[in-house]
DNA sequence: ACCTTCCTATGACACATGTAGTAGGATCGG
DNA sequence: CCGATCCTACTACATGTGTCATAGGAAGGT
């Protein structure tokens, strides 16, 4: 459980480290080409924000072609995925439940994801679950 | 479905959007005393805050006491957490299951949560979740 | 070598957000 | 009625964020 020092990345950041964990590493032009046309920023505007992801260690430069360089991640899409979400269940009083209530009335939510999160739940409880088991209570074996 | 307007909120606003919600109604001294002492900010910090809130029409004034404003909440608790979840679902690409993924490897989701979800979900899509199994597909009975 | 093109580095700016101080009017206990 | 309090309305200001323009250097084709 390493826990990797994630850092605060704003609405646009977010966006244009999604098309970096996309490619793996681009230049800032193709990141700029990657992004949605109808809301495409400008070179410059894409520019800045790679700066300051650089200032932020969320990206750094691994090389040269041309006169362009080319960046790659430096924090994981998980991480920042991580984060993201501890954020906003702290908003919902730390619970997920409050959340996925939410998640199933917007009818983002279907049986089928539930029954496919058992499945993957049953799996990590089997490998790494046993220290939580015992600090939530051992599970009552519903629906035997 | 009326489609509430829903306002974009700060996190501070939130916070104090949170405390008028379980209140109902209260004054800028009553919302600053609920704030959590650790991070508790100056009286006037509270106030320009609810001003900001009443500028966004999240609140409105509905009486005096004294010569203080009582304020309510305008926006639903409810309407906001499904726009918070809208805008970070779209980080997410729009779907749940990633986002589940992430509570069910945080630790945050457990079994039974999904128990419960299980039940909340059959319930509902009896009650109004014909349309959806449609555009959804209908779903396999796993698990006959 | 020269010109066109692309990239980088830097500066700027408006609006958002967190945070709080000040002035002056309204209230309340005596 | 008076002073101590409390509240409101305003102002202020440092950062954060989205957005871009400019200047000038580097590459590449011819």
């Amino acid at each position: 459980m390493v826990r990797e020092k994630t850092v605060k990345l704003t609405k646009f950041e977010l966006e244009v480290m999604h098309v970096l964990w996309d490619l793996r590493s681009a230049s800032v032009r193709e990141i700029q080409e990657q992004l949605p046309e109808k809301k495409r920023p400008a070179y410059t505007t894409v520019q800045t924000i790679v700066r300051r992801l650089e200032e932020k260690s969320a990206v750094r430069r691994v090389k040269k072609i041309g006169n362009a360089f080319i960046f790659e991640p430096v924090v994981t899409r998980n991480a920042t995925h991580n984060r993201l979400i501890t954020e906003l269940l702290e908003l919902f009083g730390g619970s997920a439940r409050p959340l996925m209530a939410h998640l199933a009335e917007a009818g983002k939510l279907t049986l089928e994801d539930l029954r496919e999160m058992e499945t993957l739940l049953v799996d990590q409880e089997g490998l790494t679950g046993e220290g939580r088991e015992a600090k939530r209570g051992s599970l009552p074996r519903t629906r035997s």
